[in-house]
DNA sequence: ATTATCGTGGATATAATTTATCCACGATAT
DNA sequence: ATATCGTGGATAAATTATATCCACGATAAT
């Protein structure tokens, strides 16, 4: 079971959008310059993101992603489901309706136990995402990074910044 | 983000062979045939079980599968963490030390906070499934089934249970 | 107006993983 | 001796994840 590698791409870029200035925006390309990432794979994760209303998209030159709400709306949960869908990891095949004892369909009004046992499990994961903050996570960051990425970061930012007119 | 198939089959047939009475085993094929799943496939899982010591194996005509011990000490963690492994689904690709902005490796002492998030959302995915025992699970799927498939799997059962000597 | 920049969406290719099958082998009970 | 059963390795097929490309519409600068 493996999530997609997109989710921590999307993460990150949340972070680094958090980082600017009210409507300012950066283009698909340097998001992906400043992670070291793909960029033709990574515009595909950031559309969902914009789908699912963690992002904005501006169109044109200066356009950009920015966010669409602050960092402390949004949650790791958001940016999961975003990405790598809402369907749930484990997925009832209904084993107990097939082989040699099994019933009709009437036979099994209630959902399979194994399968709602595994639902209150991803119901667990689900409630600890969405208890992470991207605030709580950009400030511990900053609070714990070296010293040196801080001018590193601001400099970089104030090169590839846009500000759009809407 | 997708669970193995595997692990559904493994937790029925976990399910299955706590009804049997002790010592006594099943095929693999009997396993199979059960609950209407590829043989060939199947044998790859219950090897699994078998390394983790959640099964026994017992070669030679009369052999089988059966359980290593009693349901009420099987988790579906256990089970889980058999077939599917123990890796966790997010993998930190430590995207912070990539880029124009990263530093040599000796700026980053502790793990990334992403990661860190995710691992306790996950941690909290396996204590739920650490809290779910084989014994609950198979008591509520016996006190829940359609009365007309205990005869049914008693009968089933009659004909495939095989008693190895040792 | 013209042009260059940027996100969107679809089509498509490549890689990785999952799922599935097969066969030779050793162990064991009859 | 022989038939049954699990083990392990090799391999193939199917599915999913990853990645690239291009035509298109929108927008801002000139």
């Amino acid at each position: 079971m493996k999530m997609s590698d997109g989710v921590e791409w999307a993460i990150h870029c949340v972070m680094l959008l958090g980082a600017l200035p009210p409507s300012a925006t950066l283009s698909g390309k340097a998001l992906a310059e400043f992670h070291g990432i793909p960029e033709s794979y990574l515009l595909k994760h950031l559309k969902m993101l914009v789908t699912n209303g963690i992002l904005e998209s501006v169109p044109g030159p200066r356009g950009g992603y920015r966010l669409a709400r602050q960092t402390k709306d949004i949650t790791l949960l958001d940016i999961v489901q975003a990405v790598d869908g809402k369907r749930p990891a484990f997925r009832c095949t209904e084993i107990r309706r097939r082989g040699p004892c099994a019933l009709g369909d009437g036979a099994y009004p209630r959902c399979c136990g194994v399968n709602r046992a595994m639902m209150r499990a991803e119901q667990a994961y689900r409630d600890a995402l969405a208890e992470a903050t991207m605030k709580d996570i950009t400030d511990e960051f900053m609070a714990n990074a070296d010293p040196r990425i801080v001018p590193l970061g601001e400099n970089w930012l104030e090169e590839n910044t846009r500000t759009p007119k809407s």
